[in-house]
RNA sequence: GGGCGCUUAGCUCAGCUGGUUCAGAGCGUCUGCCUUACAAGCAGAGGGUCGGGGGUUCGAAUCCCUCAGCGCCCACCA
């Protein structure tokens, strides 16, 4: 041979077989008779691009699924996007802003028209590049969180929740996003821990000479302050019971009032109350039926009711206020401090501002609890354990759910508003209509006005293991039935709560059953230095530069060696590496054997026989493990495991057992269970490295068009003869000890030897030893040979006779080192068994064990002492 | 402020309900080799008082307490 190249070039294969798999449609799934296997991709935003965080989590789903195939279930992995609000609305108009339009210049529906033209541009590249990593989704299934039957399944859903009074409209304080310009729930906000100043600011007391102190971090508020509130039990301030003060530079009187929600420790315990802009002071104000002065516009610039600094940005008017306070004398210190800043989770730069406005929201206290549960009771499993803590407690201090949006990319609220005020929430704008028709006949199209929001992301993507098989508005079809719930989802830890546990909850709502039975959380990528990989930092590789770089099996298998579960990963581009260094060890172990010629005559020689009887039992045990370590999801490990086998069991001991000598032929039965081992082999390994494995596969399996590996059943569990692992060890530790000798004097490995047993019989794999050690004989002697090199496994001697004298000295050396260890070991042993507490109260197995312990390190001592007397003469 | 988790070889980690010479793996390091499958390779070697201290036990990396360091999540302290 060789036609084929000494190293394996990813290019060749991966695009080849890709198509191959899509033409002969292998990803497809359609219910029928056999187990079902699924898993819902956690959709990536429509307009994304594929990062680690992905890579990593896809890579994962992949396996699984081409795993479960294997297994003969009927895999399904539905793949799909998520029209992602936010961030494609702010792509969107980062985009018009650039070519010089105005978001505030367009109308809604303009906006949309430019939206979906950016989402057929760059929607779905994502789900390309997936494609490039080998992920067998089945595409003809791809939905989108935006498409009609997601869309309608959400207006759906809303209806129904409404319907049920547990949707509801209300005034409220929320996390605002002054650049979106739109509310967020409590969980797209992101605390920041940041430097910044504390504020004494001196209020007048009214009929009084002095002050109260003040102590605020946001003075540019003041404007807004409509009391000053006390605790009532402060001994500090009862001075200060039933007055009133002046806000400074406003010169506005404002109330003294009471309230035990006041930190007497903090400050002077006189806190001012800013029921516009201050989620507990909007408390207060309820509480204490205070006014509340809106000074901010919903850009955060300040508005007309301010009164003063209008239209300044809010942090312009701090600087502003605090330099002129200072002016007036009304700033009695400032402090360093340190607090914790809310900022927007998608417009990461900005400061959310707490505002008052009109939102949906969703009751969570009664429609959470059999979500929790299911947890609880683990008929969901969350791999790692520990996130089951995290659940819980979340689960049991839920708060409701804020569900609108102040955008225009998203689903609208199907709320639809009438000329006097009130709502009516419906399906679509006719059935509004006939709804508020009922209690006013003389209504007309015209009259209703659709409410402006739209609904929080995550309140289409909730539904999304159910919608996928439209199971919200055919609640009884074929495929939901089949597919639902789903086997396992993976997904990061940092959506536990805006995904995972959403659609919990979803999925007892609307199934009464739940969404999946595994949650497998995955670590969150970092850099070299720990840093989280994003495209903010630009510290992300590109995934398809490092395809390119390493191929996609060597990615994935890079990718995935770094990956225990539920720690974070470090992510270091010389793990992809090893990937394509394992991929290349896989092409070559094939090059040797596809390279053999056959000779029929040939009889199989006893060392082929005895080497493949005991890779038998070796490629049963690991196939063992890794089924076993897969079902707990410890992939990386499984990985590492099958590794092994090809590498260590596999290519540098079985191969070298049976390879025939130089341009010899091989005969027909060893051939024949190489290649069955390779076979089993590739399937093992197909999971993890689709690409390389279909491409050998077609040289070693007789494979018909049309059929892939990827359908080939995964290696079954088969018999394992652990006498045989063992004899085989022992044999690996004798062949390790010749090249010891040889290493250490320089013996080259072509040059034959003799090997000595002292005094003790043949190890059982003499003949594989003879070959591996490239020895002329194995010998039973029963004088040891003080000349010679010595060596020793268990408690059996060894000795290689060498024609040059061996260097007495050192081997004197090295005895003694041994010796020694031996002889502490010995000690040590002894002194359990001397222990009656020990030899009484140890189970009878333990101590039976340091007896065996004790004998071994006698014997060996006792050889040991031989050796020495021989070579001191 | 509350909760959870982590600390084992240079790096990343495995060691389940205490007991097989249990102190491991991969990578990296060092030494020798272009030996006709593979230098993206082969062969060999070195490397850790299991974060510190204390306790329980015949016996602790493993269980308990404590200290130190790190990380994550939740929370309305201005």
């Amino acid at each position: 041979m060789n036609e084929l190249a000494t190293k394996y070039n990813p290019r060749d294969v991966e695009d080849k077989w890709y198509d191959y798999w899509m033409r002969h449609e292998l990803f497809r799934s359609v219910p029928d008779a056999r187990e079902p296997y699924t898993i819902v991709i956690p959709p990536p935003n429509v307009t994304g691009i594929l990062h680690m965080g992905h890579m990593l989590n896809n890579t994962i789903q992949d396996i699984l699924i081409r795993r479960a195939r294997m297994e003969g279930k009927n895999a399904l992995w539905a793949p799909g996007t998520d029209h992602a609000s936010i961030a494609t609305e702010a792509k969107v108009v980062a985009k018009l802003a650039a070519e010089g339009i105005k978001k505030s210049d367009l109308t809604r529906e303009q906006f949309l028209e430019h939206a979906w033209a950016w989402k057929e541009k760059h929607g779905g590249i994502i789900l390309e590049q997936l494609k490039k990593l080998g992920a067998s989704c089945d595409w003809s299934r791809t939905a989108f969180t935006m498409d009609e039957i997601r869309s309608k399944s959400v207006i759906r859903v809303f209806v129904d929740l409404y319907k049920k009074g547990l949707i509801y409209k209300g005034k409220r304080m929320v996390n605002w996003d002054p650049k979106a310009k739109t509310a967020l729930s409590d969980a797209e906000v992101v605390y920041k821990e940041e430097h910044s100043k504390l504020y004494y600011l001196r209020y007048k007391i009214v009929g009084e000479d002095g002050y109260a102190i003040v102590a605020t971090t946001r003075p540019e508020t003041i404007m807004g302050d409509t009391a000053m509130c006390i605790n009532p039990d402060d001994p500090k301030n009862t001075h200060l019971h039933g007055k009133h003060v002046i806000v400074p530079l406003v010169n506005r009187e404002i109330p003294v009032i009471e309230d035990t929600y006041v930190d007497i420790e903090f400050g002077t315990g006189c806190l001012k109350v800013t029921p516009a802009h201050d989620m507990n002071d909007y408390m207060l104000g309820q509480k204490h039926n205070l006014e509340s002065i809106d000074i901010f516009n919903d850009d955060a610039t300040v508005s007309e009711a301010a009164g003063m600094y209008v239209g300044m940005d809010r942090f312009a008017v701090r600087e502003q206020i605090v330099k002129d306070l200072q002016d007036a004398g009304l700033i009695e210190k400032v402090e360093e401090y340190e607090n914790k800043v809310g900022y927007s989770e998608r417009n990461q730069d900005t400061v959310t501002e707490p505002r008052l406005s009109d939102q949906w929201f969703l009751k969570m206290d009664k429609i959470s609890i059999p979500a929790l549960n299911a947890v609880e009771e683990d008929i969901i499993k969350f791999i790692p354990e520990k996130f089951k803590t995290t659940y819980r407690h979340w689960m049991t201090e839920i708060h409701d759910w804020c569900i609108s949006r102040q955008l225009w990319w998203g689903h609208r609220v199907p709320a639809y508003y009438l000329p006097d005020g009130s709502f009516v929430v419906a399906e679509s704008r006719e059935e509004a209509l006939a709804e508020a028709r009922k209690t006013n006949p003389g209504l007309s199209d015209a009259d209703l006005r659709q409410d402006e929001d739209v609904l929080d992301t995550w309140f289409s993507s909730w539904l999304w293991p159910i919608s996928l098989f439209n199971g919200i508005l055919e609640p009884d079809n074929e495929e939901i039935n089949y597919y639902y719930p789903t086997a396992d989802l993976v997904t990061g830890p940092d959506i536990i709560f805006f995904w995972v546990a959403r659609m919990i909850i979803a999925g007892y709502e609307f199934r009464g059953k739940q969404p999946f039975n595994n949650v497998y959380f995955t670590g969150i990528v970092r850099d070299e230095i720990g840093r989280k990989m994003s495209k903010q930092l630009g510290n992300s590789p590109d995934p398809l530069d490092l395809i390119a770089e390493y191929g996609a099996d060597g990615v994935r298998m890079g990718i995935m060696l770094s990956a225990p579960a539920g720690n974070d990963i470090f992510f270091d581009k010389k793990l992809c590496e090893n990937g394509r260094n394992f991929c290349n060890k896989i092409w070559n172990a094939f090059r040797l054997v596809k390279g053999w010629e056959i000779d029929e005559s040939l009889e199989q020689p006893k060392t082929s026989r005895q080497a493949a009887e005991w890779f038998r039992s070796q490629f049963n045990a690991t196939a063992a493990e890794v089924s076993d370590l897969l079902s707990k999801f410890r992939i990386s490990e499984a990985l590492m495991a099958v590794y092994r086998l090809f590498w260590d069991e596999f290519s540098s001991w079985y191969l070298e057992m049976v390879k025939p000598a130089y341009q010899h032929p091989v005969d027909t039965t060893t051939m024949k269970e190489t290649l069955g081992f390779f076979d089993g082999l590739l399937r093992m390994l197909h999971p993890f490295m689709p690409f390389i494995t279909e491409e050998l596969w077609q040289h070693i399996a007789e494979r018909h068009d049309g059929e892939s590996i990827m359908y080939a059943q995964a290696p079954a569990t088969g018999e394992v003869n652990n006498d045989l692992i063992e004899a085989m060890d022992i044999a690996k530790e004798i062949i390790n000890g010749i090249r010891g000798v040889r290493a250490k004097r320089n013996i080259p490995s072509r040059e034959t030897l003799t090997l000595n047993v002292v005094n003790s019989t043949l190890p059982v794999m003499a003949d594989i030893i003879i070959k591996l050690g490239n020895l002329t004989a194995l010998e039973r002697v029963n004088e040891k040979d003080p000349s010679a090199a010595m060596f020793m496994v268990g408690t059996t001697e060894f000795n290689i006779p060498l024609s040059d004298n061996i260097d007495v000295e050192a081997e004197i050396a090295k005895i003694q080192k041994d010796l020694e260890y031996n002889r502490s070991f010995l000690a040590s042993v002894e002194k359990k068994l001397s222990n009656e507490r020990f030899v009484n109260n140890a189970p009878a197995a333990v101590v039976e064990t340091e007896r065996k312990k004790q004998h071994d390190a006698k014997t060996k001592i006792a050889s040991l002492e031989d050796a020495l007397r021989a070579l001191n003469g």
